[in-house]
RNA sequence: GGGCGAGUUCCCGAGUGGCCAAAGGGGGCAGACUGUAAAUCUGUUGUCAGUGACUUCGGUGGUCCGAAUCCACCCUCGCCCA
């Protein structure tokens, strides 16, 4: 597929606090686009504040795909988010718009941009279940032998303490026959549709997006987080959505279990060590161009070359 | 003024004569990542040079072949008596 066949795609990718929202925003301001959120917690309802969902001021008109349309008792995955955010972008290109794809979870990001192809073959509970308890009763290294056997060259890739991801190895030769290897190689076959400009943002001074993260929690605070939080701990069941950084600090806070600012402190922290995964994650990607906001004297002198650098894009 | 206790590497905290650059935890830094991904997991963390050397355990001075560990004095903090 030629280049101006596929169907242009921009991408704003970074830590988390880092200034995606907004940058997108502008972005669909200037070229006529719409966001897709490529956010594993802001696809929940009623997260709002606690997962810095843009509110309506603040998308400024602009329409958001994927975003609040599951409740927050819905397990979610990889393969599912793909598939809707095909869905979406394909859509908005149908329109004579411009998808613009913001978010922090790199591999939904990823898995989006470099068209990975998931197996049709859901995940067994059950025998998942069972190979976790194998691990707890028999240890780690014992399951991890298991899947040694199997598949030798998975299990070399993975540390034995990471029983997940064993079981979704041992799982997945036991599921299809194919070794995982095998089925990564076949998940990137089809290449991908799209024409993508893969931008991420960051800050040349880590302290200063520390900074930014420790007063955004704040902001949260007064937005009303502990509501938000006190209503997710009453919901129970919620088994991706609890994992949110913000929420679960909260809990033992609105248990009694420890002060607010105690809460506070390890969501600050939480958030500080989540930034630097993201980091990592992207920074392996040779093809992202990075944009350092603490570059230019101003935020309007850094949107302004931000909006240069993607008009000489657009008309390649 | 007297008595007792404590001061350890970024933080907390073990360590009471050699096996100590010093357990463990936290934090920091770095990394991995294909159906949990805001999750999960790994490595590293005095300095300098490839086995080694050098500086460190409140301060100073001692004892000893050898001290974070023993002694003396001093400083700081906490509690108790005044």
């Amino acid at each position: 597929m030629e280049n101006n066949k596929k169907i242009p795609l921009v991408v704003v990718a970074g830590p988390t606090a880092s200034g995606k929202t907004e940058a997108a925003v502008r972005i669909c301001q200037w070229f006529d686009g719409e966001v897709v959120s490529a956010d594993s917690m802001q696809i929940y309802r009623y997260l709002s504040v606690g997962t810095a969902k843009p509110d309506d001021a603040e998308k400024e008109g602009i329409p958001h795909h994927l975003m609040d349309f599951l409740e927050p008792s819905e397990p979610f995955s990889v393969a599912e988010y793909v598939h809707l955010a095909k869905e979406a972008i394909a859509n908005i290109h149908s329109r004579g718009k411009l998808p613009v794809l913001v978010g922090g979870t790199g591999l939904y990001i990823d898995s989006l941009v470099y068209n990975i192809q998931f197996s049709p073959s859901e995940s067994d509970p059950a025998r998942r279940e069972e190979l976790h308890q194998y691990a707890a009763q028999k240890g780690n290294e014992a399951l991890w032998q298991l899947l040694n056997e199997k598949d030798p060259e998975a299990a070399a890739a993975i540390h034995p303490n990471n029983v997940g991801r064993v079981v979704r190895a041992i799982e997945m030769i036991e599921s299809s026959g194919k070794t995982k290897t095998e089925q990564m190689a076949q998940s990137r076959r089809e290449p991908s549709p799209y024409n993508t400009l893969y931008l991420a943002l960051n800050y040349r001074d880590r302290q200063t997006l520390y900074e930014r993260i420790n007063l955004r929690v704040y902001a949260m605070l007064e937005k009303g987080l502990e509501q938000e939080a006190r209503w997710l701990l009453e919901q129970g069941y919620a088994p991706t959505a609890a994992q949110a950084i913000g929420y679960k600090e909260m809990f033992g806070y609105l248990r009694g279990e420890e002060s607010l600012e105690q809460a506070v402190e390890k969501i600050q922290q939480g958030s500080r060590r989540y930034a630097k995964r993201q980091l990592t994650w992207f920074r392996r990607n040779e093809e992202i161009q990075w944009l350092y906001p603490d570059d230019y004297a101003s935020k309007e002198e850094f949107y302004a070359q931000l909006r240069k650098q993607l008009s000489q894009w657009i008309d390649l």
